[in-house]
DNA sequence: CGAGACATGTAAGGGGTTACATGATTTA
DNA sequence: TAAATCATGTAACCCCTTACATGTCTCG
Protein backbone atom coordinates (compact mmCIF):
# COMPACT_ATOMS: atom_id res chain seq x y z
CA UNK A 1 0.00 0.00 0.00
CA UNK A 2 1.29 3.32 -0.87
CA UNK A 3 0.22 6.80 -0.13
CA UNK A 4 -1.29 8.36 -3.55
CA UNK A 5 -0.64 12.15 -3.17
CA UNK A 6 -1.89 14.96 -5.68
CA UNK A 7 0.88 14.10 -7.84
CA UNK A 8 -0.44 10.20 -8.05
CA UNK A 9 -4.09 11.86 -9.13
CA UNK A 10 -2.22 14.05 -11.81
CA UNK A 11 -0.62 11.54 -13.07
CA UNK A 12 -3.18 8.57 -13.23
CA UNK A 13 -5.65 11.60 -14.51
CA UNK A 14 -3.47 12.18 -17.95
CA UNK A 15 -2.94 8.60 -18.52
CA UNK A 16 -6.43 8.14 -18.39
CA UNK A 17 -7.01 10.64 -20.80
CA UNK A 18 -4.45 9.66 -23.23
CA UNK A 19 -5.29 6.36 -23.07
CA UNK A 20 -1.49 5.67 -22.80
CA UNK A 21 1.86 7.80 -22.22
CA UNK A 22 5.23 7.48 -21.94
CA UNK A 23 6.93 9.90 -19.41
CA UNK A 24 7.84 12.02 -21.72
CA UNK A 25 4.66 12.44 -23.13
CA UNK A 26 3.08 13.18 -19.28
CA UNK A 27 6.28 16.07 -19.54
CA UNK A 28 4.65 17.50 -22.53
CA UNK A 29 0.84 16.98 -21.49
CA UNK A 30 1.50 18.75 -18.24
CA UNK A 31 2.99 21.73 -20.02
CA UNK A 32 -0.13 22.62 -21.71
CA UNK A 33 -3.03 21.44 -19.14
CA UNK A 34 -2.89 21.41 -15.46
CA UNK A 35 0.96 22.90 -15.31
CA UNK A 36 -0.88 26.39 -15.90
CA UNK A 37 -2.19 26.15 -12.15
CA UNK A 38 -0.04 23.53 -10.91
CA UNK A 39 3.97 22.20 -11.73
CA UNK A 40 5.16 19.32 -11.54
CA UNK A 41 9.18 18.76 -11.95
CA UNK A 42 9.68 16.11 -15.40
CA UNK A 43 11.58 13.65 -12.65
CA UNK A 44 8.63 13.44 -10.53
CA UNK A 45 7.00 11.70 -14.05
CA UNK A 46 9.79 9.41 -14.51
CA UNK A 47 9.63 8.38 -10.74
CA UNK A 48 5.74 8.46 -9.81
CA UNK A 49 4.54 6.15 -12.94
CA UNK A 50 6.70 3.55 -11.88
CA UNK A 51 5.40 3.87 -8.21
CA UNK A 52 2.20 3.59 -9.24
CA UNK A 53 3.13 0.65 -11.71
CA UNK A 54 4.40 -1.38 -8.66
CA UNK A 55 1.26 -0.75 -6.70
CA UNK A 56 -0.80 -2.03 -9.48
CA UNK A 57 -2.38 1.42 -10.56
CA UNK A 58 -1.06 1.24 -13.81
CA UNK A 59 0.54 -1.28 -15.93
CA UNK A 60 3.77 -0.63 -17.49
CA UNK A 61 4.94 -2.13 -20.54
CA UNK A 62 8.75 -1.52 -22.07
CA UNK A 63 9.19 -0.92 -25.38
CA UNK A 64 10.80 -3.86 -27.40
CA UNK A 65 13.43 -1.92 -29.58
CA UNK A 66 15.07 1.59 -29.70
CA UNK A 67 15.06 3.14 -26.66
CA UNK A 68 12.90 0.93 -24.68
CA UNK A 69 10.56 3.18 -23.20
CA UNK A 70 8.30 2.75 -21.12
CA UNK A 71 4.63 2.89 -21.42
CA UNK A 72 1.96 3.19 -19.02
CA UNK A 73 -1.57 2.71 -19.09
CA UNK A 74 -4.67 2.67 -16.62
CA UNK A 75 -5.75 -0.29 -14.56
CA UNK A 76 -9.27 -1.22 -13.02
CA UNK A 77 -7.39 -0.27 -10.08
CA UNK A 78 -6.17 3.20 -10.82
CA UNK A 79 -9.34 3.95 -12.69
CA UNK A 80 -11.38 3.24 -9.53
CA UNK A 81 -8.79 5.06 -7.21
CA UNK A 82 -9.31 8.04 -9.53
CA UNK A 83 -12.87 8.21 -9.40
CA UNK A 84 -13.13 8.01 -5.74
CA UNK A 85 -10.88 11.00 -5.33
CA UNK A 86 -12.82 12.85 -7.17
CA UNK A 87 -15.75 11.99 -5.64
CA UNK A 88 -14.28 12.45 -2.29
CA UNK A 89 -14.59 16.26 -0.74
CA UNK A 90 -11.94 18.65 -0.98
CA UNK A 91 -10.53 17.84 2.10
CA UNK A 92 -7.21 20.15 2.17
CA UNK A 93 -7.50 23.75 2.07
CA UNK A 94 -6.51 26.11 -0.20
CA UNK A 95 -3.33 28.02 -0.52
CA UNK A 96 -2.21 30.97 -1.87
CA UNK A 97 1.62 30.04 -1.46
CA UNK A 98 2.38 32.71 -3.68
CA UNK A 99 6.42 34.02 -3.16
CA UNK A 100 5.10 37.21 -4.10
CA UNK A 101 3.00 37.89 -1.40
CA UNK A 102 5.36 36.06 1.56
CA UNK A 103 7.73 38.95 0.54
CA UNK A 104 5.10 41.84 0.86
CA UNK A 105 4.61 40.20 3.95
CA UNK A 106 7.75 40.66 5.49
CA UNK A 107 8.70 43.92 4.30
CA UNK A 108 9.57 44.02 0.36
CA UNK A 109 8.97 47.04 -1.33
CA UNK A 110 5.15 46.85 -2.85
CA UNK A 111 5.56 49.09 -6.08
CA UNK A 112 8.97 47.18 -6.93
CA UNK A 113 7.00 43.76 -6.35
CA UNK A 114 4.14 45.19 -8.40
CA UNK A 115 5.49 45.55 -11.02
CA UNK A 116 7.12 42.63 -11.42
CA UNK A 117 4.16 40.72 -10.72
CA UNK A 118 1.74 42.67 -13.28
CA UNK A 119 4.51 41.93 -15.50
CA UNK A 120 4.22 37.98 -14.68
CA UNK A 121 0.37 37.92 -15.33
CA UNK A 122 -0.13 39.79 -17.71
CA UNK A 123 2.27 37.18 -19.48
CA UNK A 124 0.16 34.20 -17.82
CA UNK A 125 -3.10 35.81 -18.96
CA UNK A 126 -1.84 35.81 -23.08
CA UNK A 127 -0.25 32.07 -22.21
CA UNK A 128 -3.59 31.55 -20.97
CA UNK A 129 -5.76 32.42 -24.31
CA UNK A 130 -3.04 30.61 -26.51
CA UNK A 131 -4.04 27.53 -24.63
CA UNK A 132 -7.41 28.26 -24.92
CA UNK A 133 -7.07 28.69 -28.53
CA UNK A 134 -5.47 25.78 -29.28
CA UNK A 135 -7.52 23.73 -27.33
CA UNK A 136 -8.06 20.22 -29.36
CA UNK A 137 -11.52 19.27 -29.92
CA UNK A 138 -13.88 16.94 -28.11
CA UNK A 139 -12.00 17.36 -24.73
CA UNK A 140 -13.86 16.89 -21.60
CA UNK A 141 -15.05 20.29 -19.69
CA UNK A 142 -12.61 19.78 -16.36
CA UNK A 143 -9.76 21.18 -18.35
CA UNK A 144 -11.40 24.48 -19.34
CA UNK A 145 -13.65 25.06 -16.43
CA UNK A 146 -9.79 25.12 -14.85
CA UNK A 147 -8.70 27.13 -17.33
CA UNK A 148 -11.68 30.16 -16.51
CA UNK A 149 -10.45 29.78 -12.75
CA UNK A 150 -6.80 30.79 -13.50
CA UNK A 151 -7.98 33.71 -15.96
CA UNK A 152 -10.24 34.49 -12.92
CA UNK A 153 -7.44 34.39 -10.66
CA UNK A 154 -5.13 35.88 -12.83
CA UNK A 155 -7.41 38.68 -12.92
CA UNK A 156 -7.54 39.39 -8.86
CA UNK A 157 -3.82 39.60 -8.88
CA UNK A 158 -3.41 41.83 -11.82
CA UNK A 159 -6.32 44.16 -9.46
CA UNK A 160 -4.66 43.62 -6.77
CA UNK A 161 -1.35 44.50 -7.55
CA UNK A 162 -2.23 47.26 -9.64
CA UNK A 163 -4.03 48.84 -6.92
CA UNK A 164 -0.80 48.82 -4.95
CA UNK A 165 1.20 50.42 -7.72
CA UNK A 166 -1.54 53.10 -7.74
CA UNK A 167 -1.26 53.98 -4.04
CA UNK A 168 0.73 56.71 -2.69
CA UNK A 169 4.03 56.60 -1.43
CA UNK B 1 25.92 25.93 3.85
CA UNK B 2 22.76 24.95 3.63
CA UNK B 3 19.70 25.56 1.57
CA UNK B 4 17.41 28.49 2.74
CA UNK B 5 13.91 27.50 1.58
CA UNK B 6 10.97 29.81 1.55
CA UNK B 7 9.98 28.30 5.27
CA UNK B 8 13.15 29.41 6.17
CA UNK B 9 12.57 33.04 5.48
CA UNK B 10 9.38 32.78 6.98
CA UNK B 11 11.22 31.82 10.51
CA UNK B 12 13.99 34.73 9.64
CA UNK B 13 10.93 36.84 9.05
CA UNK B 14 8.71 35.62 12.22
CA UNK B 15 11.73 36.00 14.48
CA UNK B 16 12.61 39.40 13.12
CA UNK B 17 9.15 40.29 13.97
CA UNK B 18 8.90 38.87 17.45
CA UNK B 19 12.22 39.78 18.23
CA UNK B 20 12.85 36.49 20.60
CA UNK B 21 10.51 33.16 20.01
CA UNK B 22 10.60 29.79 20.91
CA UNK B 23 9.03 27.40 18.44
CA UNK B 24 5.95 27.00 20.40
CA UNK B 25 5.41 30.77 20.04
CA UNK B 26 6.15 30.99 16.02
CA UNK B 27 3.51 28.30 15.93
CA UNK B 28 1.00 30.71 17.16
CA UNK B 29 2.09 33.54 15.80
CA UNK B 30 1.51 31.44 12.07
CA UNK B 31 -1.90 30.86 13.26
CA UNK B 32 -2.45 34.31 13.02
CA UNK B 33 -0.13 35.99 10.79
CA UNK B 34 1.39 34.31 7.11
CA UNK B 35 -0.59 30.89 7.99
CA UNK B 36 -3.71 32.26 6.32
CA UNK B 37 -2.26 32.14 3.03
CA UNK B 38 0.69 29.60 3.64
CA UNK B 39 0.48 26.65 6.30
CA UNK B 40 3.75 25.08 7.96
CA UNK B 41 3.18 22.03 10.12
CA UNK B 42 4.22 22.91 14.47
CA UNK B 43 7.03 20.21 13.54
CA UNK B 44 9.23 22.15 11.03
CA UNK B 45 8.86 25.09 13.66
CA UNK B 46 10.82 22.97 15.46
CA UNK B 47 13.38 21.38 12.70
CA UNK B 48 13.87 24.58 10.67
CA UNK B 49 15.21 27.13 13.47
CA UNK B 50 17.37 24.79 14.55
CA UNK B 51 18.94 23.87 11.36
CA UNK B 52 19.01 27.97 11.30
CA UNK B 53 20.65 28.18 14.75
CA UNK B 54 23.36 26.04 12.71
CA UNK B 55 24.40 27.46 10.18
CA UNK B 56 24.09 31.08 12.00
CA UNK B 57 20.84 32.97 11.08
CA UNK B 58 19.75 32.25 14.37
CA UNK B 59 20.94 32.30 17.85
CA UNK B 60 19.69 29.64 19.95
CA UNK B 61 19.04 29.74 23.74
CA UNK B 62 17.82 27.27 26.24
CA UNK B 63 16.36 27.97 29.14
CA UNK B 64 18.05 27.18 32.14
CA UNK B 65 15.15 25.97 34.57
CA UNK B 66 11.67 24.65 34.10
CA UNK B 67 10.63 23.26 30.06
CA UNK B 68 14.59 23.88 29.22
CA UNK B 69 12.76 25.55 25.94
CA UNK B 70 14.67 26.96 23.05
CA UNK B 71 14.65 30.55 22.41
CA UNK B 72 15.93 32.18 19.25
CA UNK B 73 16.41 35.38 18.08
CA UNK B 74 17.75 36.90 14.81
CA UNK B 75 21.62 37.24 14.08
CA UNK B 76 23.17 39.96 11.34
CA UNK B 77 23.67 37.07 9.71
CA UNK B 78 20.32 36.03 9.64
CA UNK B 79 18.52 39.68 9.26
CA UNK B 80 21.25 39.73 5.86
CA UNK B 81 19.80 37.08 4.59
CA UNK B 82 16.29 38.37 5.14
CA UNK B 83 17.11 41.63 3.46
CA UNK B 84 18.70 40.23 0.60
CA UNK B 85 15.65 38.00 0.09
CA UNK B 86 13.32 40.58 0.07
CA UNK B 87 15.16 42.40 -1.86
CA UNK B 88 15.33 40.22 -4.78
CA UNK B 89 13.23 39.72 -7.59
CA UNK B 90 10.66 36.94 -6.87
CA UNK B 91 12.10 34.23 -8.80
CA UNK B 92 9.24 31.45 -9.04
CA UNK B 93 6.01 31.67 -10.46
CA UNK B 94 2.70 31.54 -8.06
CA UNK B 95 0.98 28.63 -8.88
CA UNK B 96 -2.44 27.86 -7.44
CA UNK B 97 -1.97 24.55 -6.42
CA UNK B 98 -5.70 23.99 -5.73
CA UNK B 99 -6.69 20.58 -4.74
CA UNK B 100 -10.15 21.06 -5.58
CA UNK B 101 -9.39 22.60 -9.24
CA UNK B 102 -7.38 19.42 -9.82
CA UNK B 103 -10.61 17.38 -8.94
CA UNK B 104 -12.44 19.99 -11.31
CA UNK B 105 -9.97 19.82 -14.21
CA UNK B 106 -10.05 15.49 -13.94
CA UNK B 107 -13.52 15.71 -13.92
CA UNK B 108 -15.63 16.02 -10.96
CA UNK B 109 -19.12 17.46 -10.23
CA UNK B 110 -18.50 21.14 -10.93
CA UNK B 111 -21.89 21.98 -8.56
CA UNK B 112 -20.48 19.51 -6.08
CA UNK B 113 -17.58 20.94 -5.99
CA UNK B 114 -18.42 24.53 -6.19
CA UNK B 115 -21.10 24.06 -3.17
CA UNK B 116 -18.19 22.80 -0.69
CA UNK B 117 -15.69 25.86 -1.97
CA UNK B 118 -18.09 28.28 -1.59
CA UNK B 119 -19.02 27.35 1.65
CA UNK B 120 -14.75 27.41 2.47
CA UNK B 121 -14.55 30.67 0.97
CA UNK B 122 -17.01 32.46 2.86
CA UNK B 123 -15.39 30.92 5.96
CA UNK B 124 -12.64 31.88 5.34
CA UNK B 125 -13.52 35.48 4.68
CA UNK B 126 -15.03 35.60 7.77
CA UNK B 127 -11.34 34.81 9.71
CA UNK B 128 -9.60 37.47 7.33
CA UNK B 129 -12.45 39.64 9.14
CA UNK B 130 -11.25 38.74 12.40
CA UNK B 131 -7.72 38.60 11.89
CA UNK B 132 -8.15 42.55 10.95
CA UNK B 133 -10.31 43.59 13.33
CA UNK B 134 -7.89 41.75 15.82
CA UNK B 135 -4.51 43.24 14.79
CA UNK B 136 -2.64 45.01 17.14
CA UNK B 137 -1.41 47.76 16.77
CA UNK B 138 1.93 49.47 15.11
CA UNK B 139 2.34 46.26 13.20
CA UNK B 140 4.27 47.05 9.77
CA UNK B 141 2.22 47.44 7.07
CA UNK B 142 3.16 44.40 5.10
CA UNK B 143 1.00 41.76 6.93
CA UNK B 144 -2.21 44.29 6.08
CA UNK B 145 -1.08 44.14 2.67
CA UNK B 146 -0.92 40.79 1.98
CA UNK B 147 -3.80 40.54 3.96
CA UNK B 148 -5.99 42.18 1.06
CA UNK B 149 -4.32 40.17 -1.10
CA UNK B 150 -6.12 37.17 0.42
CA UNK B 151 -9.25 38.87 0.61
CA UNK B 152 -9.11 39.96 -3.48
CA UNK B 153 -8.33 36.01 -4.24
CA UNK B 154 -10.60 34.57 -1.95
CA UNK B 155 -13.63 37.18 -3.45
CA UNK B 156 -12.31 35.85 -7.01
CA UNK B 157 -12.57 32.80 -5.90
CA UNK B 158 -16.11 32.90 -4.99
CA UNK B 159 -17.26 34.91 -8.02
CA UNK B 160 -16.02 31.79 -10.27
CA UNK B 161 -17.69 29.04 -8.12
CA UNK B 162 -20.47 30.76 -7.68
CA UNK B 163 -20.35 31.50 -11.30
CA UNK B 164 -20.32 27.54 -11.57
CA UNK B 165 -23.38 27.33 -9.42
CA UNK B 166 -25.54 28.84 -11.24
CA UNK B 167 -24.75 27.32 -14.30
CA UNK B 168 -27.29 25.23 -16.00
CA UNK B 169 -26.80 21.49 -16.14
C1' DC C 1 -9.57 14.63 41.24
C1' DG C 2 -10.34 12.78 36.74
C1' DA C 3 -10.53 13.73 31.96
C1' DG C 4 -10.11 16.22 28.33
C1' DA C 5 -7.80 19.87 25.89
C1' DC C 6 -3.74 22.31 25.03
C1' DA C 7 1.43 22.74 25.07
C1' DT C 8 5.62 21.00 23.66
C1' DG C 9 8.63 18.00 21.56
C1' DT C 10 11.02 13.99 18.61
C1' DA C 11 11.58 10.24 14.90
C1' DA C 12 11.26 8.00 10.57
C1' DG C 13 10.38 7.54 5.95
C1' DG C 14 9.40 9.00 1.45
C1' DG C 15 8.27 12.44 -1.96
C1' DG C 16 10.33 16.26 -4.58
C1' DT C 17 13.83 19.14 -5.89
C1' DT C 18 18.16 19.88 -7.91
C1' DA C 19 21.82 18.32 -10.43
C1' DC C 20 24.00 15.40 -13.64
C1' DA C 21 24.31 12.84 -18.06
C1' DT C 22 23.82 11.19 -22.63
C1' DG C 23 21.35 10.57 -27.17
C1' DA C 24 18.91 12.87 -31.08
C1' DT C 25 17.76 16.98 -34.03
C1' DT C 26 17.87 21.22 -35.71
C1' DT C 27 20.35 25.39 -37.34
C1' DA C 28 24.01 28.20 -38.67
C1' DT D 1 29.89 19.70 -39.48
C1' DA D 2 30.02 22.06 -35.22
C1' DA D 3 27.22 23.88 -31.86
C1' DA D 4 23.23 24.55 -29.69
C1' DT D 5 18.90 23.01 -28.33
C1' DC D 6 15.65 19.54 -27.31
C1' DA D 7 14.50 14.78 -25.77
C1' DT D 8 14.98 11.47 -22.41
C1' DG D 9 16.51 9.51 -18.35
C1' DT D 10 18.82 8.63 -13.52
C1' DA D 11 20.58 9.64 -8.76
C1' DA D 12 21.20 11.67 -4.31
C1' DC D 13 20.01 14.40 -0.85
C1' DC D 14 17.09 16.82 2.23
C1' DC D 15 12.94 19.02 3.45
C1' DC D 16 8.38 17.98 5.00
C1' DT D 17 4.84 15.25 6.31
C1' DT D 18 2.84 11.95 9.28
C1' DA D 19 2.92 9.84 13.13
C1' DC D 20 4.01 9.15 18.11
C1' DA D 21 4.73 10.77 22.90
C1' DT D 22 4.74 13.07 27.18
C1' DG D 23 3.95 17.10 30.06
C1' DT D 24 0.76 20.64 31.99
C1' DC D 25 -3.30 23.17 32.53
C1' DT D 26 -8.44 23.80 33.28
C1' DC D 27 -12.90 22.85 34.28
C1' DG D 28 -16.58 20.21 35.83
Amino acid sequence: MIRLTQTSYIVLGLVQLAGTATPYDLKRFVSVSVGYFWAIPHSQLYAEPSRLAAAGYLKEKQEAGGRRRKVYSITAKGRKALEEWTARPAEERTELRDPALLKLFFGADPRELAREQVANLEAQLEEYAQIRATAPEGLPPGPMLALDAGVTHARAGLAFWRRLLEGRS
